[in-house]
DNA sequence: TTCGGAATAGGAATGGTTACTGATCGGAGA
DNA sequence: TCTCCGATCAGTAACCATTCCTATTCCGAA
């Protein structure tokens, strides 16, 4: 993890009020090893090869505190568990109906949208999430 | 429902090869009368109002079958079950993080985004989804 | 070093959803 | 109209992601 990145990170634990554990952090490497878009259980099998004691329900709590204070993103897909992602900048993910895999859509402007949606609910807009099911080129194929 | 939309639906059956029983009638006339977002729970308790032997599964079942030829669309939020809704139009739905209540967005342009996901992606995009969180007006003030 | 609150491991419980099975329905053809 | 077969259904068990619970451990402030 860059150390811009970790300074950024432990300034977030810090204001939030939550320590920054051991747990915690091998969570966020897991996060960054995985480099894709892992469920839960994948970050746990992650962090357990490493220190195999960690509960699955400490990764559950780890992911949500890292979300909390804006470290992680989740996702929710239909037919798939819930995924993590590292980068906190908004952004587009498909996923493939078929075989489960997770990309990213790159170029898509997303702060006009953001903006209309504010403009035209009187709700306060806490997070917009946008999730595109499709069929991969391999998949398509087949 | 009106007997445009009665036709429509009876075609989109037809085609698709599936039966359009009473209980797959009843789940789309509680989907009618539910006017909202309702969960798949909430859709089996209207049925079971009128006919006490539906089973919460033939609900699943028959909600399911509706989504696959495009009469009723599905929407997967945090912290809370799987939601349904009658109207297929694309259009934003926005949740309230503290309540729970879900309310349509009006008036923002959704069309130019499929678009530039359709042309930054070499998936073949079956289905975009837009899922926005907040606040609604009265939890805010609470 | 001590203390108290936060965090954790381990496992049980929950809740939404799906799967299974035998009974029932409904529509195509006689 | 009657028969038959595949689709659908009711009822219930199973599944699985996630949360909850409790005793133990950790960590940081004093």
């Amino acid at each position: 993890m860059s150390s811009v990145l970790e300074r950024d990170i432990r300034e977030k634990f810090r204001r939030s009020g939550y320590t920054l554990t051991s747990q915690r952090r091998a969570v966020l490497e897991a996060l960054k090893e995985a480099r894709g878009h892992p469920s839960a259980e994948d970050v746990y099998l992650i962090v357990k090869r490493k220190n195999p004691r960690v509960a699955l329900g400490t990764v559950y709590q780890a992911l949500s505190v890292l979300e909390e204070i804006g470290v992680v993103d989740s996702k929710h897909w239909s037919e798939s568990p819930t995924r993590y992602d590292l980068n906190v900048e908004p952004h587009l993910d498909i996923r493939c109906a078929r075989c489960g895999v997770v990309s990213e859509i790159p170029g898509v402007e997303l702060e006009e949208l953001e903006e209309n949606i504010r403009y035209n609910t009187p709700y306060e807009v806490k997070r917009t999430t946008i999730v595109v099911e499709g069929l991969c080129p391999s998949c398509r194929e087949a």
